[in-house]
RNA sequence: GGGAGCUUAGCUCAGCUGGUUCAGAGCACCUGCCUUACAAGCAGGGGGUCAUAGGUUCGAAUCCUAUAGCUCCCA
């Protein structure tokens, strides 16, 4: 003990404290690792973009991550949490082509050279922020070991798993339908497309055909399409159009003759069963045209504006724009048969949020079937375990159903595809044409010699990065001997097939082993109408505000006790008073016991000395606790765990164990005050280990207040404490529990009888059951002068009264007592009675349970029933007297 | 069209393998307290036929089936 008496203030303020410790256990190194004789612990952050912002679903996350980590590193593992960011191609591309459009700057003018080193630059403005953000939030990532998916040596990671892939013959270039993102003018995958339901109409076109005078009607949601059809199908079934089948129609406006065929596609029951076909730009479509050796028309610039491919008078126009022209053209020829409101389905773009367009061009393709097989397999084994466990339902069906993956993409911030072409000479040969594969660029054509060789102008799909990133975060053999596989990961259900079915794939694959055994998926966080949150909605709390307002352990834990396994919570800023009134619980707890630690010496060889009942109990509670709580962190019920912990911390702790110590702690007894005050703090202390994973700082804080530490010493890197079963006791839970209901029954009466706390009653108490050690505390507890216990009282006339398990209470209340309230009371008592014993009648009296139940169990309603009856009799003879 | 999840107190949510820790917590509400750790607090209290209808069972918030409503994935 200092000298200068610490003034510790009345409420807790993470202001004060949180940067501090942040500080000091990064200067300290304390959550670096290095592969050692301990057993690894490893998280591999799911990386961030790097120029995004930290969202409430990010703060979710990360705790669930950083409670873990925490954990483990003080159970004795070695932690190591591996952090880092995304370059987020496409995200990234469009903010910054954007940025440059602003400053009317054209992408494709300054070229990609140019272009890059703008975006360099934006990832140095804006990158970074987010790994600050993280900061605030507490987390005990190693931040020596961040990584950033554009580094030059997880490049070419990347690069290299595309030149393996490649020469195990799993990568292909082909000529495709894609999903395309006319806003970049880049394909995107399967799973970028966002479906929404739109309010559009169903134009019913008239074709006219061929050597007759009738029309064909087909409807369409895109009529612009009609500028490229090469066909009209209908179904071979179809009696309406037999006769047309084999016949041609002249395509209106363009002019085109275009066959009519059958085709088994077509679903007669929709629209007029006549089916309008453009190959280049439906997938379907494309199909059918596939099969019946159709004409393949693209009227679309890659940004979805008309090509030559369409009358003059229709080209270089956008595609909404050549829609209108082409039904105003329908309807002014009176080739508009009708249009009908329709609810349709329209593919959007995640990221540049306009209409996808399916779109030929020529792409690389990862072949999937055969990297899918071991990745199913290790989940269907449970090697790799998800949390919740219906996920994996999620996860087989897409895994059985997979199809290849689209992995470039017209961009360029990314990784560069690693191929290049022969441009070639006069002595190109045949073997030119095959592309060149290989990490470091070729200085030659192998086959021509020529150097004249241009590289793939497409760069990968991100999660083509990341879905190395459980490994490639390790850069020698060495580590990811140790830390792979990683023990969990944590992440948001919404990216399960992005990223990871992919790493599981990818780990299976490049490292023969799973990238970790554990996948927890974390809640959806919305706001309280249930929406989710998002930026255009703007209700999403800023996570830095909540933090400023609250503190980072206030926001941590509120998260956690609102979030269970699998449920979305719905989350708004003012719900972390929760977590701040409990910091501030843990922040007094201390300060009660450290305020007595001025005047009273604490002296750890007495830790063990002066054992009463109510150290038995709360000992006893803090080992079942403990047990619960590795029980819920163990099955991932990381919501139940903050539960347990709030509830002993709260009830048990502070509300009875505090409370009972005061008696000793004033008494008069120098070595019995010694001892009970080092016993409340050593136990204070573990509690607070417990607490430390989930509220780092206000942990931390009151374990550097508790005693002076070595420099480098922090809870963070201390001892978790162990189960320990022999003093799990329970006797003194039962004796606890009389106590706890006596004093309740008490308390009652004085709030039903409207007695103040300044006023001391007296109580008699008729049991054979409560001994000397626990009267004790029931007088402190319940504020009681004079107790009279024994098994010889008698009740006193003008009284009220209470019956907890066997034991009779009366408070005397001569003068006092209002008589009306004390029958009521009673009256209360007696029917709540009453229906509980009607209950277990009704039980008892069926034959069929007390011969279909268990023996046990109808032993245990038995023994209910007589104390029930007991205890009713008690009572109503009571109120008999009082009349 | 297929799949997953949800529906418990005014609000936000716990309740695992069916039997008083089975009807709970926090907030909100009512009453009384500035009791020398904490008013971000203490003590007491009111409040729910556990979405609906069937079924299984001696016994169902809990298991099964259908229905309704909400959410999310996939096609």
């Amino acid at each position: 003990m200092t000298e200068t008496k610490r003034e510790i203030p009345k409420a807790y303020d993470p202001s004060k404290t949180e940067d501090k410790w942040y500080k000091y256990w990064l200067d300290n190194g304390l959550f670096h690792s290095e592969p050692n004789d301990k057993p690894p612990f490893t998280i591999a952050i799911p990386p961030p973009n790097v120029t995004g912002m930290l969202t409430m679903g990010h703060i979710l996350n990360n705790t669930i991550q950083d409670v873990y980590i925490r954990l483990k590193r003080m159970q004795g593992f070695n932690s190591c949490w591996v952090p880092g960011t995304d370059h987020a191609s496409i995200a990234t591309e469009t903010k910054v082509t954007k940025f440059l459009e602003e400053k009317k700057i054209d992408k494709y003018k300054i070229g990609r050279e140019e272009f890059l080193k703008h975006c360099w630059k934006w990832t140095e403005q804006y990158g970074g922020i987010i790994i600050q953000q993280l900061k605030k939030l507490g987390v005990s990532c190693d931040w020596r070991r961040e990584r950033f998916t554009m580094d030059d040596d997880y490049y070419r990671e990347v690069i290299k798993a595309f030149v393996d892939l490649y020469k195990e013959g799993k990568i292909y270039r082909g000529y495709r339908m894609v999903n395309w993102d006319p806003a970049n003018k880049s394909a995107i995958s399967d799973e970028e497309v966002l479906y929404r339901t739109v309010n559009g109409k169903l134009w019913n076109f008239r074709y006219p055909v061929v050597g007759t005078d009738k029309y064909i009607v087909v409807a369409t949601t895109r009529p612009e399409t009609m500028l490229g059809d090469t066909g009209v199908a209908v179904n071979p079934n179809d009696e309406r159009y037999k006769d047309l089948i084999g016949k041609k129609v002249k395509l209106p406006i363009v002019g085109r003759e275009i066959p009519i065929f059958a085709d088994e596609y077509v679903d007669m029951e929709f629209g007029t069963g006549a089916v309008k076909v453009t190959p280049a730009h439906d997938v379907n479509d494309y199909d059918m045209g596939q099969r019946h050796k159709l004409e393949i028309v693209n009227i679309f610039n890659p940004d979805a504006t008309t090509n030559k491919n369409v009358p003059d008078w229709l080209q270089g126009i956008d595609r909404f724009e050549a829609r209108k022209k082409v039904v105003e053209w329908f309807e002014k020829n009176g080739l508009m048969e009708k249009i009908e409101d329709y609810q349709n389905k329209v593919g959007y773009s995640e990221r540049g949020a306009v209409p996808i367009e399916p779109y030929l061009s020529e792409q690389w393709f990862m072949k999937m079937t055969e990297l899918a097989k071991p990745a199913l397999d290790v989940v269907r084994e449970g090697k790799v375990k998800f949390y919740p466990a219906h996920w994996e339902k999620t996860y087989f069906h897409w895994m059985e159903n997979i199809s290849d993956w689209c992995i470039s993409r017209q961009l360029w911030w990314g990784h560069r595809i690693p191929v290049w072409y022969c441009i070639g000479d006069d002595h190109c040969k045949i073997e030119c044409k095959e592309p060149i594969v290989s990490v470091d660029p070729p200085e030659k054509c192998p086959h021509c010699g020529s150097k004249n060789l241009k590289q793939d102008e497409d760069v990968l799909d991100t999660w083509a990065s990341s879905w190395i990133w459980a490994h490639a975060i390790f850069r020698t053999e060495e580590e990811r001997k140790y830390y792979y596989p990683t023990s969990i990961l944590v992440t948001a259900p919404d990216i399960i097939f992005f990223w990871v079915a992919r790493m599981i794939m990818s780990g299976m694959h490049f490292m023969k082993d799973i990238p970790f055994s554990h996948v927890y998926f974390t809640s959806v966080i919305r706001d309280l109408q249930g929406r989710k949150m998002s930026k255009s909605l703007g209700n999403s709390p800023d996570p830095l505000d909540v933090i400023k307002e609250y503190g980072a352990d206030a926001l941590r834990f509120t998260v956690l006790y609102l979030a269970p396994l699998g449920q979305d919570v719905l989350f708004s800023a003012d719900k972390c008073d929760f977590g701040r009134n409990f910091a501030n619980k843990i922040w007094n707890a201390g300060r009660f016991l450290l305020m007595n630690a001025e005047n009273i010496k604490v002296d750890d060889k007495l830790k063990d000395s002066y054992i009463d009942f109510a150290d038995e109990w709360i000992i006893s509670r803090f080992n079942e606790t403990l047990a619960e709580f590795n029980n819920a962190m163990d099955s991932f019920e990381i919501n139940n765990a903050t539960k347990i912990i709030y509830s002993f911390v709260w009830n048990d702790f502070c509300d009875w164990y505090v409370e009972m110590i005061k008696n000793r702690l004033y008494g008069e007894d120098e070595e019995i005050k010694s001892a009970v005050l080092t016993r409340a703090l050593s136990i204070f202390e573990n509690m607070l280990k417990m607490v430390h994973p989930f509220m780092p700082f206000v942990t931390e804080e009151i374990y550097q207040l508790i005693q002076e530490r070595k420099e480098g010493e922090s809870i963070s890197t201390s001892e978790f404490p162990k189960v320990k079963k022999e003093l799990i006791n329970p006797q003194a839970d039962k004796e606890m529990e009389i106590v706890e209901g006596i004093v309740t029954a008490l308390r009652n009466i004085r709030g039903e009888m409207n007695i103040p706390p300044s006023k001391k009653i007296t109580v008699l108490l008729k049991s054979s059951e409560v001994k000397e050690r626990q009267i004790d505390y029931i007088k402190k507890l319940a504020k009681v002068e004079d107790l009279k216990a024994g098994e010889n009282i008698t009740k006193p006339k003008a009284s009220a009264s209470a019956i907890i398990k066997s034991a009779e209470i009366y408070v005397p209340l001569e003068g006092l007592i209002d008589l009306d309230v004390e029958r009521q009371r009673l009256q209360k008592e007696i029917t709540r009675l009453e229906g509980s014993l009607a209950g277990i009648e009704k039980k008892l009296s069926n034959e069929k349970f007390v011969s279909g139940a268990p023996a046990e169990v109808v032993e245990k309603e038995r023994t209910k029933r007589r104390d029930w009856q007991e205890n009713l009799g008690k009572l109503k003879e009571i109120l008999n007297s009082l009349s």
